[in-house]
DNA sequence: ATGGTAGATACTCTA
């Protein structure tokens, strides 16, 4: 009798969250794994090299790991209970002084493409131009490389805000980094290769955020922005139970900026 | 319009 490699019949937990410094994150991050129970995490900005990557302590916790860091900025990780097959780093055409934006592995057969968008900073700056560049880069690499029969999930902190619904004020951010047209419109074009927004699929035209300043009281007035994402191609839509946002995790001592969402599949 | 906070680094940048 043949051994079954795949889960069948059995929920899948996968998640992202920007934690703003993984080794900072540790302790929040290792209860939020044991309360949330995911079988994949997918982080940005761990904001360490890899050999200052926390892999012991997230062995002791039983997650494995595959990541992708720098001193200091950036920074992404896939943190999984099951196995990490087929390892992607970056970009092909990366060098190593490119910035850690992109991992992307294969876990249970969903091909998982883990991304940290550049912030852009401002319209006319010259990070707002790398910013749409890299998420044209990023469509190639969905054109290039798979296919919208396959189990594809892109999540990660894409650092735009799609619509107005994601946006606490957005009359005041139209225009503005996170929400304007132009980011807005190079999302589009990622996700018209033929992903499914998770969270809208499950929640409607419903309010709700992912990230608030550290500035201003943001997190206790709920002025925030949902700007992290899980979009996953129609193959996986089709097996999408629910996806939410916890907000619990920003509410925290020494939180993060953002907080986790979770998508939760029937395969 | 300004400045408010946080993280990493090293006397400032990024978000």
């Amino acid at each position: 009798m043949a051994i079954p490699l795949l889960c069948s019949n059995c929920l899948v937990k996968i998640a992202t969250w920007n934690v703003n410094s993984i080794n900072v994150r540790i302790p929040q991050l290792i209860a939020w794994l044991r309360d949330a129970d995911p079988d994949v995490l997918c982080v940005q900005e761990t904001k360490c090299t890899d050999d200052n990557f926390p892999e012991v302590v997230l062995e002791e916790a039983g997650y494995k790991a595959a990541f992708h860091g720098e001193k200091s900025y950036n920074g992404v990780a896939i943190i999984s209970k099951d196995e990490i097959k087929d390892v992607r780093l970056g970009f092909d055409h990366d060098n190593e002084d490119s910035q850690k934006r992109l991992i992307a592995a294969t876990v249970n057969g969903v091909r998982i493409v883990n991304t940290y968008f550049p912030n852009g900073q401002a319209l006319d700056s010259d990070k707002f131009v790398f910013k749409l560049d890299w998420i044209q880069h990023l469509r190639g690499l969905f054109d290039e490389y798979y296919s919208t029969d396959e189990k594809v999930l892109l999540c990660g902190d894409f650092n735009v805000a799609p619509d107005p619904a994601d946006v606490w004020n957005p009359g005041a951010w139209e225009g503005h980094i996170h929400f304007s047209l132009p980011e807005r419109a190079a999302i589009t074009y990622v996700k018209q290769w033929g992903f499914v927004d998770a969270f809208r699929k499950k929640n409607g035209d419903v309010k709700a955020f992912s990230w608030w300043d550290y500035r201003a009281g943001a997190f206790q007035k709920n002025h925030g922005l949902r700007i992290d994402h899980i979009w996953v191609s129609e193959p996986l839509a089709a097996t999408l139970k629910d996806c939410w946002i916890d907000t619990a995790p920003r509410d925290q001592e020494k939180a993060s900026d953002h907080t986790p969402v979770i998508a939760e599949f029937d395969v």
